[in-house]
DNA sequence: AAAGGCGGAATGAACATTCACTCCACAAAA
DNA sequence: TTTTGTGGAGTGAATGTTCATTCCGCCTTT
């Protein structure tokens, strides 16, 4: 229920939707404030019902997050893989896959700061650490990045780095700068995305050229001590 | 105070330290938990002290955090700054200051995601917005990796593309190997940061060669609208 | 003995969750 | 067609818990 709702017999166009309204309440809420931030009242209220309602559709606060987690993250993949062609080159596959993060980060952020949020999260962290991630579908196999990454070192185009740090390089600034986006601290034009995922793609691809600056500079400081 | 403190009388060494018992308490317990995730409580039992204690060195929660973040975020451009020549090449100022990053998010993963964590909260992005940043000795000029930005432009050795992405593809890949690194979820060894480090580089710079390939695909649909 | 740092019980506000109740759509009965 | 009965969605005040903050008596220091 909005602003001016009539009130009228919630029959038809109502069935289920209190639960929607929940979620979406949830998902706004928490991608600002995080978890431990908003309140089943705030919930209650952004959502336009009742306290009590909440907990007609989740267990408890818990679950509420959770379920919403899975079915956000589910959307998100599938969003990701909509016309994913693992028969294109690896240039290609890995374009497709990174510009869709920005897409959708872009067109959802709630959603999307929602799902940075669960992953940064003690509960998240565990989850990924037990790798079990969301079984919309998969069987648990490799995510279609790392895929692309893993074909993309069999033929020498892809740098031969950690799986871990190609991910990295590859989502890492694209996560920053949308999250900058959506804070509204940048605007994002079509330009400036495009070259960052060509910056990225730059950034994973296996050089040809012979003229490589080596990295480890005398100078540089041991990593491992403290001063 | 650990497990079995001795409880002898705090008489010297103990001058002030109250203070960094509850400094070092409170970073580790929000850099894990989130500020609304950490009651005062645990802060006190985790720091050895009476609750009361904490609101003798600081006057609420909030004032808390934010002089802790201050503290902690000065230490932090300082340790970047460490050893860093402004005469030094552009590439090798930009690998002194990301391997700075990397460094200290290594040996001190507690404050590392305390930042993080203040950085991406409400209040963080409201202090960014309005270029508050901590005055601690800087008088609000451009960060030393801007300046790096701006010169290697002016070079033609960097991309010409805004220095927010620029940013984006040389912390976020860093930020987000860190915390995986943290959590536990990776190990990072010497050669995969250097490589991390010099892919950063890759992103970043303007290349010579002829070989480019373009980024815009024709089948890339249009990022502006919802399907 | 006086002063003040300190711990932790005391306090009131805010929270998650429950529950007794209302309301309405529909169905059976009349 | 009208009346009555029923089940389940919806509600928000009530409940017990947890929180931030205060306060007071103890205990160290001087």
């Amino acid at each position: 229920m909005n602003i001016h709702s009539t009130k009228k017999s919630p029959t038809q166009a109502d069935l289920g939707s209190k639960r929607e309204l929940i979620i979406h309440a949830t998902i706004k809420l928490i991608s600002e404030y995080g978890f431990h931030g908003t309140p089943i009242s705030m919930i209650a209220q952004e959502a336009g019902v009742g306290a009590g309602t909440i907990y007609r559709y989740f267990k408890d606060k818990d679950s509420l997050v959770l379920d919403i987690f899975k079915q956000v993250n589910c959307a998100f993949k599938e969003t990701l893989l909509h016309g994913y062609d693992a028969n294109q080159p690896i240039r290609d596959r890995f374009l497709h896959l990174c510009r869709g993060i920005f897409q959708y980060g872009i067109q959802n952020p709630y959603e999307f700061k929602f799902i940075e949020q669960f992953y940064n999260s003690p509960y998240g962290t565990t989850l990924r650490r037990e790798k079990l991630f969301c079984n919309c579908g998969d069987t648990g196999q490799d995510l279609p990045l790392e895929q692309v990454f893993a074909a993309g070192q069999a033929q020498q185009v892809i740098k031969e780095l950690p799986q871990a740090a190609l991910i990295a390089l590859a989502i890492g600034p694209i996560v920053f700068l949308v999250k900058d986006s959506i804070a509204g601290l940048i605007q994002l034009d079509k330009t400036t995305i495009n070259n960052t995922l060509a910056a990225c793609w730059d950034a994973i691809q296996q050089e040809t050229g012979t003229n490589r600056q080596p990295v480890i500079t005398p100078s540089s400081p041991s990593i491992e001590e403290k001063p």
